[in-house]
DNA sequence: TGCGCATATGTCAGCACTGACATATACTAC
DNA sequence: GTAGTATATGTCAGTGCTGACATATGCGCA
């Protein structure tokens, strides 16, 4: 794994579970984690093409734009869930998920 | 949405959260909902293939055999996170996941 | 029949995620 | 400057998911 990544990822909050350090991480933890920052750039990227706010993808998922915020901050305390019902609110097929989960 | 369809989520325990019965499910939360029955499904053929057991991919998976068994069903108290990690225990790569996503 | 193994279903205390709120930061335009 | 808009970060009570356990069902075999 690059060292920037290594600091990305650092950055983000995560605790990196029972592994020491980020160079301890199993393949599927290292994947695990790799799928959440991938939805939560595509989110993003998404919601901005569609040109709303975080206020408003928040208003319609009945959610809050602190949390809109997390989603796309890759923040350790949003679930899988909610990342991918946000995306799919905002218009994703299940080939466009699938699209950006098998991105590298 | 085929009548059968609407049965095996019926029987799964879903209760279809604002909607007051199947036909008024929205788009996404069909959506969503069947990427939880495909990921379900996905898992089930691909513990079957490798051939082990629900205890044992409960023990990798540092979890229990009943929950294995509610992932396989479709349960709705399990989350996304859970069945992604689960197929990801099982070997998946990310390329893997998303065929399964993507499927039809 | 009864035994052994795999899977399914029900329940629950404890923890993780949730929306909401406050507040901070960043960037425009005036 | 500072007012307005968008996003980021911290906190927290309530809810939902968790592993664990008990128990039931199914199925092959002696």
């Amino acid at each position: 794994m690059r060292e920037n990544k290594r600091k990305k990822l650092e950055l983000r909050g995560w605790r990196l579970g029972n592994a020491k350090d980020l160079l301890g991480l199993s393949d599927q933890e290292e994947m695990y984690i790799e799928l959440r920052l991938k939805l939560a750039e595509g989110l993003k990227a998404r919601r901005r093409a569609t040109g709303i706010t975080q206020v408003n993808l928040a208003k319609t998922l009945k959610s809050s734009q602190s949390r809109v915020a997390k989603m796309e901050a890759g923040d350790p305390t949003v679930s899988l869930d909610l990342l991918v019902k946000s995306i799919l609110a905002l218009g994703a097929s299940n080939r466009e998920l699938a699209a950006i989960i098998a991105k590298n």
